[in-house]
RNA sequence: GCGGGUGUGGCGAAAUUGGUAGACGCACUAGACUUAGGAUCUAGCGCUGCGAGGCAUGGGGGUUCGAGUCCCUCCACCCGCACCA
């Protein structure tokens, strides 16, 4: 009987497409493009499981599709391959990170080509080589080289700034900057060379400043506020602590608006829109100044409820307050010192996981600019150092947090809006209508008004104006690792300019081990010879493993451009990219970075879009199935019981040797109880049945893992209670584990390698079950059981095409009508499905159409043909005879998908469902091509239909053509 | 707490603008072919009922001739952010 011998398939067609370059994108510019985009790959040393290439699969249909239309397709890969695991590795093992590096991309596309890609390899970019970050390190000498413009909203050459100081001094621009001194023009002109230098620092886009960072000690470097996560590393989980340093920092504020604003037309999902829009922060208020009683100091804070200022009882400064120190009373001063040390020292996870308020009363007070009235300052870290001023207004009777401050610590309470106050609720405070009330002047207004007034009157009396605040911050850009681009700074008299774009790629030296040095430099502290001109120092951090990564989706149009970072007409052709896709968790990360630089970008008219990325698909995580134990290791008692004696009592030993768990009638060994006394264990998968979750115990206990996790005579159990006792003497006995679905990693043995499948199963099958599985988007546990029945379809597909001898049998025959039908009726659906993404349903659709055509013993079955090019890569190429049998002149990869003939669905009867007063009871078999009056006419005339009404007239007739006839009686 | 999302058979799911709920697949049951079956084919498969029928899309209510879909309300779960003034 033949067969459908996928290895054979799989491997001409590879051959073929590398020898004939298919995928080889054009440079003709004649057709529309579509860029399908995959966010590339870290390369690391576990190589490809099956949830990687998800959305691989996904962009694929589509690339394949969007050629079959016609397209000019650019579908692209590379590697993200500067990166912290290689460098650990390089760390403990002193092997070079490029070495690693280079190893695991090669797995990595062996395992790619593995499942038939239609991935253009000649335009693939690795972020760590010289060619490419030299365009790299040319963007970063770009943004230090630019300044912010607010006037024009954007970025523009320092040399304009320049020019302006030279004739108007600071006040004549208008630039993003935090920098709050003032200068004339001609203070700046008889400025020193170095001190230009160091004012204009406070003005590049990229540029060097002493800033609170976020530090990790373990990684030895500092990392910017979205590679932290709940207060440790996001790679590798380890502490992080806030220290202040020297650092290059981009300045991303200056885009917040635009990168807020220009998410409106982005189609993206919401999720990641609103992560970004929260990330970003921008909050609407007014700032106002708070003279200090004793001192001419004023506290000056931020606040979107400048309609509140009436209900102010205290204020509250950060504990870093650099105003704390100076205004504290000696009364005060041992009880605030001991405060702000204590809080100094709390980590971040206890600062966030801790409710309860803390802070101290500094004996200071200021006057309240409206009321006149004094009132107390205290220091407390529920106001964050980081955001706004450093200090708050405190009005309890409107802000959840500052009611809570002042219940604890027996503050007053004034009420400005009106409502039954005894009533504390969060309603109360979340409400932001009602009428305003003991605030002179804003008495009775709606909050919206009051809060305008208000920033009037405070604009009008001078004591601050209305602001608007962003809680994200610049982005850190240095590293003080090994394996990254260089910074290609260099100092003279400690202050730093970017070296010539001729003298690039500045290429990362080798050095002999990767730890910082003694002095605690980073490891570029090690290179020897390493000087700019051999004069000067070069800059020791790298940049962030996201700073290659900002950029890739441009290199792509032109990889191989040695003379720009990508050409004029390149990008003016391909533009931006129609859709990505890739995981959420790069949300604020990634996608918020490349949205920067490609607005950069933008500004100096490099590129000509404004966004990168137009259509943004998050594929859902493929989840591994774990295969759960749990060992009873700790034999001490548990309320003075031994745990032998405990289960004695609740666990009935069997004969065999097994033991079963005995409920007992109120209290029984429960699963907490045992617990404590248990660790768990995970199975590697392959010594599980996937169905039953039976343990090959056998197999386990004398594999090199199941020897170091469980020795003989231990007890372990599952979550049902079964029970194993002994020497596994009997090792047919049988164990069942208990299954559960979690992400894929290797420390927990549920990794299913996409290898073995295509071994086993074949690339098609891999890719269409993973399809097949559910929406794109959703998480979904991996299920190697229901793979069989997209193998079982791929072979009946197969057989379409075979007989029993294994002779190629496709007639001649036209199709007949009924074939037609069916035919042109998936088209439809199929392209609808996979323009909306939909690829799950579109798997389904043609499994149906191949069910029909089945059953119909269909003459020229060939006319599968077109979907197989779509769905599955291989399947379609089963011979070149098949290919040319049908008639085809022009090569497979250039076939064409055919379009929708709406003629076959039309001439065909339709049956329609008749309801009755909304319930469907009947059917009438009607043309479809009639009228929406004939078919009202045909429906009421029917003898059948004139029975079903039982003789009443009917008051509405409701027709939906193709779908519905339904009568109202 | 704030924001986003999800809830449909034993399981993964479908139903695109409100129009025959459960397509397609897994698992399961029966049968055929077979020395054999982890191959293939045929039929069945939401619950309930002998049946006609009745009941079913997390719970409750509403709009409509008609609701998984729209509105109100409650519940459960997942994800992100989190003392952002």
């Amino acid at each position: 009987m033949a067969e459908y011998n996928f290895n054979d398939i799989e491997k001409k067609w590879q051959t073929y497409w590398k020898q004939n370059a298919t995928f080889k994108t054009s440079t003709s510019t004649d057709k529309p493009k579509f860029y399908s985009l995959d966010m590339f790959p870290y390369p690391s040393g576990a190589g490809l499981h099956v949830g990687h290439p998800l959305g691989y699969i996904a962009s694929d249909i589509v690339s394949r599709y969007k050629r079959n239309k016609g397209f000019n397709v650019l579908h692209p890969m590379g590697f993200d391959a500067f990166g912290l695991p290689a460098e650990q590795y390089a760390i403990q093992t002193g092997q070079h990170p490029a070495i690693t590096t280079e190893n695991n991309i090669s797995t990595y596309k062996k395992q790619l080509d593995n499942l038939g890609f239609s991935f253009d390899w000649d335009r693939e970019i690795r972020t760590c080589e010289a060619e490419y970050y030299k365009w790299t390190q040319w963007i970063f000498i770009q943004l230090f080289n630019s300044w912010y413009n607010n006037e024009s909203n954007k970025a523009e050459n320092i040399s304009t700034l320049v020019a302006v100081f030279e004739q108007k001094g600071s006040a004549g621009a208008n630039a993003h900057t935090d920098y709050e001194g003032s200068f004339t023009a001609s203070e700046w002109n008889a400025y020193s060379e170095e001190e230009k230098q160091a004012l204009l620092l406070n003005y590049r886009l990229a540029f060097l400043a002493e800033t609170s960072v976020n530090w990790c000690p373990a990684l030895g470097t500092v990392l910017a506020n979205e590679e932290v996560k709940d207060g440790v590393s996001e790679r590798g989980g380890y502490p992080v602590e806030k220290k202040k340093m020297q650092q290059w920092s981009l300045r991303i504020t200056a885009y917040a608006d635009r990168l807020l604003n220009d998410l409106e037309a982005l189609d993206w999902s919401d999720s990641v829109k609103e992560m970004q829009r929260n990330w970003i922060g921008k909050s609407v208020g007014s700032t106002l100044r708070f003279q200090l009683e004793k001192f001419d100091d004023i506290i000056e804070v931020f606040t979107t409820r400048p309609d509140t200022v009436f209900g102010v009882t205290f204020v509250t400064l950060a504990p870093e307050h650099p105003l704390v120190a100076k205004i504290t009373t000696d009364e005060q001063k041992e009880a605030v010192d001991k405060y702000v040390l204590w809080a100094k020292n709390r980590s971040e996870r206890d600062r966030i996981s801790d409710t309860e308020k803390t802070g101290e009363f500094t004996g200071a007070y200021v006057i309240n600019p409206f009321t006149k009235t004094l009132v107390p300052v205290w220091t407390s870290d529920y106001v964050l150092a980081g955001y706004g001023t450093g200090a708050v207004m405190a009005v309890p009777s409107s802000d959840v947090r500052d009611f809570e401050f002042a219940t604890k610590f027996n503050l007053p309470i004034i009420q400005v809006y009106e409502g039954e106050f005894s009533d504390i609720s969060k309603e109360n405070f979340e409400a932001k209508t009602g009428k305003v009330i003991n605030s002179e002047f804003l008495n009775g207004l709606e909050t919206k008004e009051a809060i305008h007034l208000a920033i009037q009157k405070i604009e009008e009396l001078g004591v601050g104006k209305g602001k608007v605040n962003f809680r994200i911050r610049d982005a850190i850009f240095s590293r003080q690792r090994y394996w990254g681009e260089p910074i290609p700074v260099y100092y003279k008299n400690n202050l730093p300019y970017v070296i010539e774009e001729s003298e690039l790629p500045l290429t990362l030296p080798e050095i002999d081990a990767y730890q910082p040095t003694e002095t605690g430099e980073p490891p570029l502290g090690r290179a020897k010879d390493w000087l700019y001109q051999n004069k000067y120092g070069y800059e020791l951090s790298t940049m962030p493993g996201w700073a290659g990564s900002s950029w890739y989706f441009l290199r792509y149009m032109d990889s191989k451009n040695d003379g720009s970072f990508v050409s004029k007409e390149a990008q003016n052709y391909w533009q931006e990219v129609d859709l990505y896709i890739g995981g959420a968790e790069h949300a604020t990360g990634h996608l918020l970075y490349s949205r920067f630089w490609n607005k950069f970008l933008f500004d100096l008219g490099l590129v000509s879009n404004i966004e990168p990325f137009k259509k943004l698909v998050n594929q859902g995580m493929i989840q591994g199935v774990s295969e759960i134990i749990y060992l009873i290791t700790d034999y001490t008692e548990i309320d003075g019981v031994a745990p032998l004696s405990i289960i004695k009592q609740y666990f009935n030993f069997e004969e065999n040797g097994n033991v079963r768990l005995v409920f007992l009638e109120k209290e029984f060994v429960t699963k907490n109880k045992l617990e404590k006394h248990t660790s768990t264990i995970h199975i590697p998968i392959e010594f599980v049945d996937s169905v039953s979750h039976n343990l090959n115990l056998k197999e386990y206990i004398n594999s090199e893992i199941g020897k170091t996790n469980i020795q003989g005579g231990y007890l372990f159990l599952n979550e049902n209670g079964y029970l194993f006792k002994g020497k596994f003497s009997d090792e047919s006995f049988t164990f069942y584990c208990s299954p559960l679905v979690e992400k894929m990693s290797k420390s927990k043995y549920n990794v299913v390698n996409p290898d073995n499948i295509v071994a086993k199963y074949g690339a098609d099958t891999l890719r269409m079950y993973e399809m097949f599985l559910g929406p794109l988007e959703q998480f979904k546990p991996w299920n190697t059981n229901s793979i069989d029945g997209v193998a079982r379809f791929l072979r009946r597909v197969w057989r379409l095409f075979y007989n029993d001898n294994n002779e190629f049998i496709v007639s001649e025959e036209a199709p007949s009508k009924e074939e037609l039908k069916h035919l042109h009726k998936t088209i439809k659906k199929v392209e609808e499905d996979i323009e909306r993404l939909s690829f799950n349903t579109s798997v389904s659709t043609f499994m149906v159409l191949v069910n029909e055509l089945t059953n119909l013993k269909c003459s020229k079955r060939a006319i599968l043909e077109p979907f197989l090019v779509i769905l599955s890569p291989y399947a379609p190429h089963i011979t070149e005879e098949l290919w040319s049998k049908l008639g085809h002149t022009e090569s497979i990869s250039k076939a064409v998908f055919p379009a929708f003939n709406e003629e076959y669905l039309v001439e065909s009867d339709f049956e329609y469902p008749v309801s009755i007063n909304g319930k469907v009871r009947h059917k009438l078999n009607l043309p479809l091509s009639l009228s929406q009056e004939e078919i009202q006419k045909e429906a009421l005339s029917t003898e059948q239909v004139t029975k079903w009404m039982e003789g009443k007239t009917p008051k509405k007739v409701i027709i939906v053509p193709g779908k519905i006839i339904n009568i109202v009686i």
